[in-house]
RNA sequence: GGCGCCAUAGCCAAGUGGUAAGGCAGAGGUCUGCAAAACCUUUAUUCCCCAGUUCAAGUCUGGGUGGCGCCUCCA
């Protein structure tokens, strides 16, 4: 497979450090509020990377973080009156709830800042002892001018970063481009003792920290926002590389943001829509499908119109397999005819191209398209009124089934048991119809629409489904 | 100032130098007792503009125009 990485700015063949295993680390939430959809994109893309490689037969370590102990932490704890242990504990939560809506799976390990204060100390020790970061009245920064590779990631020379840096409140630091490791407790924080005195971990050393104790010196792949190029991966390189003396992530991975109205969705804007605020009129799939339509690494602009297409895009798929399992139902046991036969080759074709799309730097339009394409050819053999063979219809339920699992959509199971009175009005209908007794079969189905059942005559008899 | 990204139909969007995937919407049609359904077909002589390279350019090169981002917390 192939994947775009920031460090070397060239797609690569990706080869893991051992082979058949991939350690891969995703910068998680700060768990302040719910997150929005700018914050779901890295989490539905990379969850999608994992569940690629897995479907490829990688075993995946997938590591993401949760930030429980910050400014915006503290801040919003102060705003709600409680403590910052309380308000990651809901947001935690929260997060687990809203990633689930939006199909994103727990990672292997979800490491939370607060409970690796000691594997971070001994990091933030091993580089003042290095001589990488010094201590000022109980704070520790890091000294960027010890990695003479400071500014890889970005492709920035530090004197560019530096003359471009705004001015700098903390006069403390030695040089502007310095970073806080740790930070010296300030009054009515939540502290933490350690050899510089009580205080807090700065935000960039427990990603360090925590990929370094779940996954070791080395991972494989590296991932996040684009916004956390700089400075948040730069330092990451710089203080877990000064550390291990190894490399520290061999592909770097980014994906662009969400707009609204072409500007970069966040927080201080202010343009930003939580997931929970879409799934009042969306469902959380169509979420996924809005991110995986378009290629991860470009901007997507996020608007009520882009919903509704991807909810009709993700209904299409449905109703095509909703329509496959009621041609199964009334299929027939025999060999393939010559058409089935050139569906399933048309099968193995999507299956192809979807894996080609995805082996190509993780194209999810393309892997979608061939989705699409499969759901094409499927209607088209159904569309004639023969029963079709079972082995054919089974074979497109199947693929979209392994497909979509791939992709994390189209894996919703309809509830396929109707309860006694409906039953006994279906078959009412039915004898209604042979009855020529129009009116009452139209009351009928009147009548179930309102139970949202909803039935289509077909030459196979009455098919049903749920409205929602 | 430094670094970088983007421009493809009404709306999204893919695209390996070889003759424009896919989705949504629209338009026709098929099926049906009827159908709001479902399905099928169709929808860019052309890829922001100009020049160049090439037998061949949406794809490469140079220049322009427009938009966006990072350099500060940010996914």
């Amino acid at each position: 497979m192939k994947l775009y990485n920031t460090l070397t700015r060239k797609k690569e063949e990706f080869v893991p450090l051992e082979k058949g295993k991939v350690k891969m680390y995703s910068c998680g939430p700060t768990v302040y509020d719910y997150f929005h959809i700018g914050n779901a994109r890295p989490f539905i893309i990379f969850d999608t990377l994992r569940r690629y490689l897995e479907y490829l037969g990688y075993e995946v370590s997938f590591v993401q973080n949760f930030t429980d102990i910050d400014d915006k932490m503290i801040n919003r704890a102060n705003k709600e009156n409680i403590t910052v242990a309380e308000l990651g504990e809901r947001f935690i939560g929260e997060y687990y709830k809203d990633a689930a809506s939006v199909g994103i799976r727990k990672a292997t390990v979800h490491p939370r800042a607060t409970e690796n204060i000691d594997a971070i100390i001994a990091l933030v020790k091993k580089l003042v002892d290095g001589g990488y970061a010094y201590e000022v009245d109980g704070d520790v920064y890091f000294s960027t001018k010890s990695f003479s590779e400071y500014g890889k990631l970005s492709g920035q020379p530090l004197e560019e970063l530096e003359a471009g840096a705004r001015i700098s409140v903390e006069e403390k630091k030695r040089d502007a481009m310095d970073f806080a490791l740790w930070k010296a407790q300030k009054p009515g924080e939540p502290a933490w003792e350690s050899p510089w005195g009580m205080g807090r971990p700065g935000w960039h050393i427990e990603c360090s920290a925590m990929a370094n104790k779940y996954l070791g010196a080395t991972i494989d792949i590296h991932s996040g926002g684009r916004d956390l190029i700089f400075p948040h991966h730069e330092n990451e390189i710089a203080q877990s590389e000064c550390a291990n003396c190894a490399p520290f992530a061999r592909y770097w991975l980014h994906n662009g943001y969400i707009n609204i109205d072409n500007r970069k969705m966040s927080k201080s804007l202010g343009n930003f829509f939580t997931v929970r605020d879409i799934e009042e009129k969306y469902d959380g799939e169509v979420i996924r499908y809005f991110m995986l339509s378009a290629h991860y690494r470009s901007p997507i602009n996020f608007s009520d119109e882009l919903m509704r297409q991807g909810q009709s895009a993700v209904e299409r798929v449905y109703t095509c397999i909703d329509n496959l399992h009621f041609l199964l139902e009334n299929g027939a046991e025999r060999e393939l005819n010559e058409s089935e036969r050139r569906f399933d080759a048309e099968i193995d074709e999507c299956r192809c191209k979807f894996m080609a799309g995805m082996k190509d730097d993780l194209n999810t339009a393309e892997a979608t398209a061939a989705i699409f394409s499969l759901v094409h050819a499927a209607n088209t053999l159904l569309s004639n009124d023969e029963p079709n063979a079972k082995a054919a219809v089974q074979k497109a339920i199947d693929t979209i089934d392994e497909l979509g699992g791939v992709l994390g959509l189209f894996a919703k199971k309809g509830d396929k048991t109707l309860d006694e009175q409906v039953e006994a009005l279906i078959a009412e209908r039915a004898e209604a119809r042979a009855e020529k007794n129009w009116a009452r079969a139209d009351e009928i189905r009147d009548q179930l629409k309102e139970m949202n059942i909803v039935l289509e005559d077909t030459p196979m008899g009455v098919k049903w489904s749920r409205a929602d």
